[in-house]
DNA sequence: TGGAATGTTGGAAC
DNA sequence: CGTTCCAACATTCC
């Protein structure tokens, strides 16, 4: 469940742990001691895109959970857990399948939160700008690129650009001004609706292009292919999608 | 049951 | 030395 509203659903689900005392701590991550973590009072839970941030005294730890990885919170699967916090509270929170990295120094000063389409500073003139400035950039990378569209995925990406009726293979120096604009505003907007959708429980049957077979607009077959420096899958319709180039 | 999938990274190759 | 490419990783579902 990787994309960036998933990351804000967990962020609030957890939310009530902040300020609380970490009592227990293990796991199998190799790239941290989680005994470092135990006795600590949780600090901070914040994300960027699809990154959790724990911060605890003297320490923040990165949690991306890539393709596969999960959570569970007062509940455990029936796997081994990469990391599990026991709260004083009683209650716990298990990561799964996830990568987990200790970040250095200073957590705002190595992020830049302009970039997080699901945050307050999210700026989209930013992102207009660095896109200006990629001219040649495919639209169907330019959405992966995390550092442009910090928590975007593949499924916010073919939804991005049939709402806005983008070819995936348009080149981002060829778009008008003005679908500029709305390839950016969507990037956002719909990472909302994704968020709404998905607390909902409904977000697939919104699905208008991803892993669709028919346009809903025009009613003919999507198409789809592996696409882009990002080789990912991309659903369009050619007759609605207009490939600027 | 093999293949595909909401993703990133490290190191090889150029 | 900088940029690009691709294999590797990890898990679930159909």
């Amino acid at each position: 469940m990787p994309e960036g509203p998933s990351l804000v659903i967990l962020r609030e689900q957890a939310a009530r742990f902040v300020g609380q005392e970490i009592v227990r701590a293990e796991g199998n991550t190799w790239t941290i001691d989680p005994a470092r973590l135990r006795g600590q009072r949780l600090l901070a839970l914040r994300t960027w895109g699809k990154h959790l941030l724990l911060q605890v005294p003297g320490m923040t730890v990165r949690i991306h959970f890539l393709l596969f990885g999960t959570w569970r919170i007062d509940e455990r699967r029936d796997k081994p857990a990469r990391l599990s916090l026991g709260f004083a509270d009683g209650g716990d929170i298990h990561f799964y399948a996830c990568s987990v990295k200790e970040i250095d120094g200073d957590v705002d000063a190595g992020y830049d939160w302009a970039a997080d389409v699901m945050a307050d500073a999210w700026d989209p003139a930013r992102a207009r700008k660095t896109l200006r400035m990629a001219p040649a950039m495919l639209a169907c990378d330019a959405l992966l690129d995390q550092d442009i569209f910090a928590g975007v995925g593949n499924i916010i990406k073919n939804e991005v650009l049939f709402r806005t009726r983008i070819h995936p293979l348009s080149a981002v120096g060829a778009l008008p001004p003005a679908k500029l604009r709305a390839l950016v505003h969507e990037a956002r907007a719909y990472s909302f609706d994704f968020l709404a959708w998905k607390k909902a429980n409904v977000l697939k049957q919104h699905w208008l292009a991803h892993a669709q077979a028919t346009c809903p607009r025009c009613r003919i077959p999507l198409h789809k292919a592996i696409l882009g420096r990002t080789k990912r899958r991309s659903f369009w319709c050619e007759r609605c999608q207009k490939h600027y180039a």
